[in-house]
DNA sequence: CCCATGATGCCCT
DNA sequence: GGGCATCATGGGT
């Protein structure tokens, strides 16, 4: 498991150094597995694509301002569930977005975007705010290291509402990688 | 390739 | 009541 201090680390750190990691998710004795290759981070009190932008808190954001290494799991469009790593302490509400993985246990559907591997890992709302050092969700460093030369970085996805935070580069994938949502 | 649209439910002002 | 950190599909160029 990743220690606590791995995710009180800038935000934008922690989305660079979650690529390569493991997440793992226990679904009815079975493990589901994949490598994470695709990330973005969201700035709570600076950053107008984030739901705790300005340090809006509400019911659905709670877990946002949990300490980091938490999940922050919501729906959006009706139908589609996004997973989120949360980072820093409850002063500073940021997280991670994980954006697609690699699979590599149990997983037959693509798992290419945030919804697709949400609906694959069968996470949904009992999942939010849980610790993810432990069963039924966690991540893990497996050894896999990811060269900063092969880390690609570029404007989040479907965020154009955000003004000025529409074009920070917070999105992180592993170049040349056929499993990111895109290139 | 690009752009437009519908599905569908909840959040938030 | 408007809009959303998405996805699949369908049509035009």
């Amino acid at each position: 498991m990743l220690p606590n201090d791995f995710y009180m680390q800038p935000t934008k750190t922690v989305a660079e150094q979650l690529l390569g990691k493991q997440l793992t998710r226990i679904w009815r004795g079975k493990k589901l597995s994949g490598i994470i290759v695709e990330t973005e981070a969201y700035l709570g009190l600076k950053d107008k694509a984030a739901h705790a932008y300005g340090g809006r808190k509400t019911e659905r954001t709670k877990a946002f301002y949990l300490p980091g290494g938490h999940s922050y799991i919501y729906l959006i469009y009706g139908m589609y569930h996004c997973f989120n790593v949360v980072c820093g302490d409850e002063t500073r509400p940021e997280a991670v977005l994980i954006r697609a993985i690699q699979p590599t246990m149990d997983i037959e559907n693509p798992t290419n975007g945030p919804g697709k591997l949400c609906r694959e890992l069968k996470i949904a709302k009992p999942l939010n705010g849980l610790p993810l050092n432990a069963p039924p969700i966690f991540i893990e460093d497996i050894g896999i290291n990811i060269h900063k030369c092969d880390i690609k970085r570029g404007p989040r996805i479907g965020i154009d509402y955000a003004q000025e935070a529409r074009d920070w580069a917070l999105r992180f994938w592993i170049r040349n990688n056929a499993f990111v949502s895109r290139n």
